[in-house]
DNA sequence: CCGACCATGTAATATGTTACATGATTGT
DNA sequence: ACAATCATGTAACATATTACATGGTCGG
């Protein structure tokens, strides 16, 4: 139930609509969690029903209005307590993986374009990793700046931007891990092909 | 629709129960996907109905039977599509990061801890990897060893062996790489408690 | 007035997890 | 007899995806 922490964590940094959290979530990267508008809005009801949220709501218009949530103490709580639990590590399902082991019949231009496609998503996702990255260093995210800001003592406002520099740092490696070995595996194919006397492509490894 | 392709893929390695598929999923690693019996079950008659797989029913006592599914023409040409098909990459979704980066309240021992279980978490993934792979080269995986004996000429059984290897190695650099970062996260830990004067723990980063 | 974006909701469907339930076989 | 393992299923629940549906505001 982690849609429900990371709604938590994102309330620590200041109060939202469910739209904002929306759209922090599933658009605009710089988050390790996803969930559509869908999800959100009846688990945010839920979570206010449990007494882990409240809700403030500002009429617009003649018929609608808009919900502005904010944590409450058993909600910081709650998330604290989270937070402070090792982590788990759910089972491993790769899509990607099982493509590859599964396309052993022998279509090495498939192949050729898996790793491709595998080390281009990887860099993008490593340029929209260290863009957000760098952001999150020099204040501009502002409710992670807000939350520094709001921090009791000068180690606290450290270990706010500290740790998220780690976490995205961390993304950043494994987008570098993937895309070196899309890399290698791109390198063993044209080897493959030459070895096999089925070199017929145009171009090399590069771009 | 990822269990139906990993369904499909394992009995191109030959057929098998529902059984024998949720131990190689569930138990014992080596795999890229995972689910309960619960869910295999009902798809392999799902599976069956669409005349992706077939099957036959050998009695056991007097009121069981144990069903052997074997993969058809149609299913061969499915998982060919999908696997010739480019990787897609769902959203991310991290626990993991969700818990380190919102755990900024201050307490470093919980933080340690974190990046510890991190650590070991990664150095078993990696040692069940390693020797897994270990298997594959060394054709101890039966199944494998099949496919690849089966395959039309030594392009095709070396191409077998080689997808594997390279996905599993993927994995082990994968591990490889969270276990540095894990690292470089507790030498940044030492070091922030020192210069706060915070170090009142006995060990430093070793085990 | 129209399109982009703000804002909130529901419904249908698919997928994944945990628990309950049953029976056979094999070795101790 | 009993435990472990082989073997198959269902039910209840939680989570995730996609589509449908509505209304407001603001700028051109």
């Amino acid at each position: 139930m982690s849609l429900e922490h990371a709604i938590l964590g994102w309330l620590t940094t200041g109060p939202g609509t469910g739209y904002d959290l929306a759209r922090q979530l599933d658009q605009g990267l710089g988050w390790f969690w996803t969930a559509p508008h869908s999800q959100i809005y009846p688990r945010l009801k839920d979570m206010e029903a449990r007494g882990l949220i409240t809700s403030t709501s500002e009429p617009v218009g003649a018929k609608s209005a808009k919900r502005t949530y904010e944590i409450t103490p058993d909600g910081r709580k709650a998330i604290r307590e989270w937070t402070e639990t090792p982590p788990t590590y759910p089972p491993n399902r790769d899509g990607e993986r099982l493509r590859l082991i599964f396309g052993d019949h022998g279509n090495l231009a498939a192949l050729r374009t898996h790793f491709e496609t595998h080390r281009q998503h990887y860099q993008e996702r490593r340029d929209s990793l260290s863009r957000f990255l760098h952001e999150v260093s020099s204040r501009q995210q502002p409710r992670i700046a807000r939350r520094a800001a709001n921090a009791p003592d000068e180690a606290h406002q450290e270990l706010v931007i500290a740790l998220r520099e780690i976490a995205y740092r961390g993304d950043v490696h494994r987008a570098e891990n993937e895309i070196m070995w899309a890399e290698d595996c791109l390198r063993w194919l044209d080897a493959f092909e030459v070895r096999h006397g089925l070199a017929e492509h145009g171009s090399g490894t590069g771009e």
